[in-house]
DNA sequence: TTAATATATGAACAGTTATTCATATTTTCA
DNA sequence: TGAAAATATGAATAACTGTTCATATATTAA
């Protein structure tokens, strides 16, 4: 039928939990900030700095974005001296924003 | 090398409001009872009361959370008689919802 | 038309969250 | 060791959001 492992059967049994985790892991896609970072690292790492003057943002709200993100561990920091740089942790992450930035631009186009 | 439509290049030039509108996206599935009333509709529509029913809800909430669904184009309405019967818009909703619960899932795993 | 059923809506409240500003921590280099 | 650079953190504030409760609207059947 088709060679993608994530499409699923729609007879899902679901918990409730995972219902809830589920619900908190899009909320990190939720906010413009996070989804400008994760559309930067999609190209590869990025020291702190160069987010906040890739994104045009004060190096401190980048700091707390970043937190959420390591903490729920969508990111993942590597120290090279005194820089941090971010990467996205996982290939799924970038999978989600492409199959939500697919959705906007196809509702967009009609 | 592959042959899902939705998994883009990674070097993704995307505009300022396109990020804002996924973000924005992204935020109806960031909550718990979108999410499940989501799960609920995968396996096709379901009226209100159901819905409150099934999910153990209050009609109120449902209905709050269904008209915030509703106007962002993720559910649709049918009337039938003084029932209404809820269901996804479009194949994109579910495949999000999928998408998500596979790396929650495969994270779990571990 | 009236009563009953099903759904929608409005206002108020409580809880959450992103940003700001100030400051702390960590590392390098002179 | 001390200064500078890079990043992290804490507290406070403002804005947003989901739920609750009461009520309104709409449809059907008697």
């Amino acid at each position: 039928m088709n060679n993608c492992s994530y499409i699923k059967n729609t007879k899902n049994e679901v918990s409730m939990d995972v219902l809830f985790e589920l619900s908190e892991f899009f909320k990190f896609f939720g906010d413009t900030t996070r989804i400008r970072i994760i559309h930067l690292l999609l190209s590869g790492e990025v020291s702190v700095n160069d987010i906040a003057e890739k994104l045009n943002l004060e190096q401190s709200v980048v700091s707390h974005q970043l937190r959420i993100l390591r903490t729920a561990n969508l990111v993942k920091p590597r120290r090279d001296g005194r820089k941090m740089f971010y990467s996205l942790d996982d290939e799924h992450i970038g999978l989600i924003f492409n199959t939500g930035l697919t959705h906007i631009l196809h509702k967009k186009g009609k």
